[in-house]
Formats: structure tokens, C-alpha cells, sequence
DNA sequence: ACGTTTGCGTTCATAGAGTTCACGGTCGGA
DNA sequence: TCCGACCGTGAACTCTATGAACGCAAACGT
């Protein structure tokens, strides 16, 4: 199967949205993502069902539909289940008001990936696209799982909380220095390396890598050959 | 909907598993887990269904089910495609020696709350059962969410930070390293073959290997048949 | 039976990881 | 303006994962 890997233009979206003025604002939110594309907006289970099936017959699958829950002709999990019997394989970011905490889990197992309150600012919703984006990458980017560590970093992109406000201790500035610097080095670096190259103690520099690859900015491996505890190599990942 | 609130006597867990030894661990983890009830086990989808329909039927709906992927009569993940279009509300956890990173997708996308690979520790299964207990707590306690941050709590409780604890002298890294040469290498490997493929030294590969018969997933044999100390062979064990 | 041969298994030095804690700076409140 | 709380940083320290060296065990050959 496989919803397409998303094609040199970015990850197609489809928006599912019953209010004309939020769909086109969730469109224009998609739109602004650099590597998404909004392919389509429709206001209804029935048409969302039709602008699916229309795009996996030309060939060119829906990615990503952004999919309100209440809609005027049907709640939109079930609209998810259905498209799974169907075996489509857009992924669904569920985007409700609905504050109904059992919804959720509905969700989850209707196999979304987000489930996003209404009303949200851009800046959420960003978050979440990154993440989505992330996510997307992580698992086309290899074949194969080398370990159960890979699986779970998957589900942690899809899962963890928004951290688009830092972890305490972290600073917006020493972080840009320290991304900037692995960025450059394609070889990839030891913490100790990072923090000479960025000005900061060796210390400093590995929590800001750490924090990195956390949020799946970045890899590391260790490096071995020579005696003593290996060298931690850290390394810049795409995005 | 709602599939139960776990009764007065826990979790209900359904076990599908083809291999009746591996079945038969996997039930005897749930059951030492407080919490939890292994209420069935089964080796087929076509059984799986067959018994959730009875359970729902009969009043008492199962909760969560340890669903392996590949089964004699069909693909797991079409059996769970298969229960949401029906109607059920159970949760799965899936369980698979699959490595493939495009079926982690697919696993979300038909509503998987975790995805274990096996062959898993009893700990790392402790570990998702325990998160999942806490998912559907925290969903089941209050009715409303009071915002984004509380759906982003019980999302990121079905991610995994948790890192495995393994014995002192020995790192995550290096042992999926030395575990992925081990399992590539199908004719088996001695320690020092394993090294040099890993790019570790024979010691340290041996370190892991051992760690790796200790666990139960690699085996051991002499090689005899030329003049000197026989080689050892380490070969991975499927389970 | 005894020596030869080969690689196992152990001990230990080592280099870097990871942690703890105290310091200087900054921001908000009184 | 002064004071207190907090936050980001780095120095010192402890711990851990690695490979080199070395002795020993286990098979074969004569």
C-alpha cells in the first residue's frame, strides 16, 4: 500500500472541514507549511469519501487529511473506519471542539495520528504538521527497524507534547548556535567538538544535542576503535 | 461505545498468538501483571474475531488485545481493520517480529496503541501494559478535557521513553548493533566475525553476545573439525 | 600421552559519558 | 532601588563502556 511517499512537492492534504471559514483558514495554514500541499478542501463526509477515492484512482493519494469530526452528514471517525475497510492509507489528524476525553481514545483507535483541539492557533497546528513530517521521514527514510528503540522514537514523534516552548534550562540562542554547528560539520560531531566549535563547555553542548536528537533533529552513534569508552558522534538528521 | 471500564477485576486481555509457546508466555505476562486479566488466548484471526464477538455478546467486551501480525489465516493488522468497521472497541497492542518500518505505519493508521517487537523481554511488556493502564485512566477519569495539554497527556503516555534497563557495562546502541549483525547473519557468527561486522572488538561483541544467549535470544555451539581451542558460533534464535 | 595450535575468557588501564552542584546574571516584585 | 527567585552555564567529580594484553582451555596431530 503505502499513501505515496508524498512526492517532490511535499505531503498532499486534504482538508475536512464543515465551516467555510475554518476550512479555508486550515487550508491557508497548510499551504503556508513549507513541504505540504493542500490538494483539496471539502465540507462533508460524502465528499471528502469521493475526493479519496477520485485521488487514489489518478494515482496520486491523499497523504494527509485534516478531518473535523462533526460533519453534517456523519461523524468523521466513522468516516476513518470506513476509509481503513477501504484500505486507504491517508493518515488523519483529527481536528474537533469535541472535549469528550472517551472521543479520544475512539480516535486512537480509529488509527489518527493527532487529535487537535478546536479552536487552535497556526503555531499548534505547525507543531503538529513538523511532527507529522517527522514522523513520515523516520519511517520511510530506512526499510527496516534495526530495534524496538527506532519503532518507539516513531510513535514518540506522533505522541510526545508540543515542545515548541524549550525544556527549562534551555536556551532559544545557545540552541540555534549548537544546531547551526552540527548542521555544518557532515561528518558529524562529539559533544565535546560541538561545544569548542559553539563557544560553550562541553557540558552545555550535550544538553543541547540531546535535546536535538530528543525531538528527532538529530542522531548518534557511537564511535569505536580505540580504547576507552566509546565517542558519542553526533550527527545532523535532514529537517 | 466504550469498551468496558476494565470491570472490577482489571484490564480484560485477549492473547492472539500462533506459536502455542509464545502464546502461552505472552498470557502467563499478563496475568502476573496487576491490573490485568488474560481472559482468552487464541492462535488464529479467524478465532480472534470469533471470540470478541462472543465477549461483546455476552456483555463483557475485551479491552485490549496482544495481537500478533502474522497469523495462519490472515494479517493481523485486516483483523483489526476488520473489528473497528464492526464496531469494537478494543485496543491493540501489536506484537511482531516484523521489522519492516512501513508496517509501523500501517499498525498506527488501523489504530494500534503500542507496537512490540518481538521477541520482547518480559520487562518491556510490563512496561507497555503499565502505560496503557494509565492511557485509559486517564481517559476514563474525567469526561471532559479541559484542554489540548490534558489529550496531549494521555497521547504521550502511549509513547515510550522508557529505556530498557540492562546490566551495568553494557549500552542500547551497541547491543542493537551487535543484535542486527547477529540476525543478518544467518549461517551464525563467532565472536571475533561479529566484531568486526559490528565494528566493535571481538571482546566487546562477545560481551554483547553473551548478554544476548542470557536473554534467551541467541544460542551458542562449538565449531570443532580443525586443530586448536573450537570456534564458537553464535547464531540468532528466531523464538 | 604429550606437545601444538588456536581462540576463549579475564583482568585492567583508559577515555569519554553523564551527574552534581555552585556560581553569575537577569527578571519580576515590593 | 533593593531584594529574592529563577535560570542557564560550566567545573569537578564519578561512573561506564571499551579494547589491549595475557594466561589458559580445549581440540587435533603424532
Amino acid at each position: 500500500m503505502t499513501a505515496g511517499e508524498g512526492g517532490r512537492d511535499g505531503i498532499s492534504v486534504l482538508v475536512v472541514e464543515d465551516d467555510p471559514v475554518a476550512a479555508a483558514a486550515h487550508t491557508l495554514y497548510v499551504e503556508r507549511e513549507p513541504g505540504f500541499r493542500a490538494v483539496g478542501t471539502v465540507h462533508s463526509c460524502g465528499d471528502a469519501l469521493r475526493f479519496l477515492e477520485r485521488a487514489r484512482a489518478a494515482g496520486a493519494p491523499v497523504d494527509l487529511t485534516l478531518l473535523d469530526l462533526y460533519l453534517p452528514d456523519g461523524h468523521g471517525l466513522q468516516l476513518c473506519r470506513t476509509l481503513r475497510a477501504a484500505g486507504h492509507g491517508t493518515d488523519v489528524i483529527a481536528v474537533t471542539s469535541a472535549r469528550d476525553l472517551a472521543m479520544v481514545r475512539q480516535a486512537v483507535s480509529a488509527g489518527v495520528v493527532q487529535y487537535l483541539l478546536k479552536p487552535f492557533s497556526a503555531a499548534a497546528l505547525h507543531d503538529r504538521l513538523e511532527r507529522y513530517a517527522r514522523y513520515r521521514d523516520s519511517l520511510g527514510r530506512t526499510g527496516e527497524a534495526t530495534g524496538q528503540d527506532e519503532v518507539d522514537q516513531a510513535f514518540a514523534l506522533l505522541r510526545t507534547p508540543e515542545r515548541s516552548s524549550l525544556p527549562k534550562g534551555l536556551s532559544a540562542p545557545t540552541l540555534d548556535s549548537v544546531a547551526s554547528v552540527l548542521r555544518e560539520a557532515a561528518t558529524g560531531l562529539s559533544a565535546a567538538a560541538a561545544g569548542a566549535a559553539a563557544g560553550v563547555s562541553r557540558i552545555t553542548a550535550r544538553r543541547y544535542l540531546e535535546h536535538l536528537v530528543d525531538t528527532g533533529r538529530a542522531m548518534r552513534e557511537p564511535q569505536y576503535g580505540s580504547v576507552g569508552r566509546p565517542e558519542l558522534c553526533y550527527r545532523w538528521k535532514g529537517r
